[in-house]
DNA sequence: GTAACGCTGTTAGTATTTTCACGAAGACCA
DNA sequence: TGGTCTTCGTGAAAATACTAACAGCGTTAC
């Protein structure tokens, strides 16, 4: 059962590897690894032990295999279909992101009310309008939403959601939204963010986050 | 000196308590803070220590002293002003949040390379080419940046960031960027989030945030 | 063949963060 | 006025996250 945070990582070296195989490396040490991510090498190898797969001394990690490991871990087997709610600029940011992705977590659905964005194609996925929501997540096996509505809806849209058979959910609205206990909430807010860089930057403490030494790879 | 984390909280219950001043309370107590940001009311009380104002006990906290504390700790005097790079979906999503916001903390320029946005207003702020980014910045003393380009232009943009004196930057490009040690940088990671909660779907751990009982506002 | 080196896996130790628990003080009621 | 009730402030305990240290092993050099 691992923590949030290696999660977060374990996610992060799966994207840092991806971009180490890119680069024709077979092989990687922890070390470096830990230089990209910004976090140490003992962090690294610590996160490594909740995936099955031991690197091997002196050779390190064989990179595709790693990432099958991770994948293994993070990913399910039959992959994840997500549905995206509220396609402003915030949604189709998102979506743009995630467009083309490879991988076992797509998103496969998106939802708004404005009927000049609906029943089109936005970014490579179908915009849907909102009041079908339900029903196209029963259809498509969606389990994973995201709220990117201004936040007087958001609780609204997080009730269809949880109507649809949701079991988690990534809300980037600044609404604390409540849900049944079985669904899992993220919140993501953009201000909140902004507003520690500012003070941090102000207030310059410690550094905490970033490599200073060892080059950081795509 | 504050945690990182005692800030994020700070700034989510400065935001909170407008709403509450909007509902025409006055007072609040920790239990009811803490039930809508989703922390411990002893929490909600530890993170007051850090600020000079101290509650009354069976009155709670007075809404505007608490929002002005936390303003005079968090912010700056005599405000802050921050740069944002790279005007996508996502740039325009963070523009149009901060729009006509209240603060001492405002986006007063942003940048891009492309030549059908730079060059007027975006959301309320002008936009102006990306070469332009140093002389801007000391002229409008910018001290926080944003980052929202491609990862492939990460660097370069946070360079021309430190050139220009920015002290803070937030980068939503997934690349650990390079900067001199003065310079704090927070990363925001879109997909590692979307990873993280859809692992937790379905793998549902202990809850560990939301709230459950307790009425969320605004 | 063997010694030395470098990196991993793992456990123990340390630091940080959160929760608990209790004393004190204002408000309300009789 | 005195008692009760609720809440705050705070220091100590618990839980969590991170770092450091070391044993083991493959690799390499001689």
């Amino acid at each position: 059962m691992p923590s949030e945070k290696t999660v977060e990582r374990l996610s992060l070296y799966r994207y840092l590897l991806y971009g180490i195989l890119a680069d024709g490396e077979r092989n990687v040490f922890s070390h470096e690894l830990a230089g990209m991510a910004a976090v140490s090498p003992a962090q690294v190898r610590q996160d490594m032990m909740v995936l099955g797969y031991s690197g091997s001394p002196n050779q390190g990690y064989e990179v595709g295999k790693l990432i099958a490991s991770i994948t293994e871990f993070l990913d399910d087997a039959h992959g994840r279909n997500m549905a995206l709610v509220g396609v402003g600029n915030l949604g189709r940011a998102i979506l743009s992101n995630f467009a083309g992705q490879r991988s076992r977590l797509q998103i496969v659905a998106a939802f708004d009310v404005d009927w000049q964005i609906v029943n089109r194609m936005v970014h490579g996925c179908w915009c849907y309008p909102l009041d079908k929501l339900s029903g196209v997540m029963r259809d498509q096996d969606i389990t994973v939403g995201i709220i990117c509505v201004p936040p007087a809806a958001a609780q609204e849209v997080a009730d269809a959601l949880c109507e649809g058979g949701v079991r988690g959910i990534l809300n980037f609205a600044p609404y604390r939204l409540q849900v049944p206990d079985h669904v899992y909430v993220s919140n993501l807010n953009i201000t909140v963010a902004l507003e520690k860089v500012a003070y941090f930057a102000h207030h310059s403490p410690v550094r905490l986050e970033t490599p200073s030494r060892e080059e950081a790879k795509v």
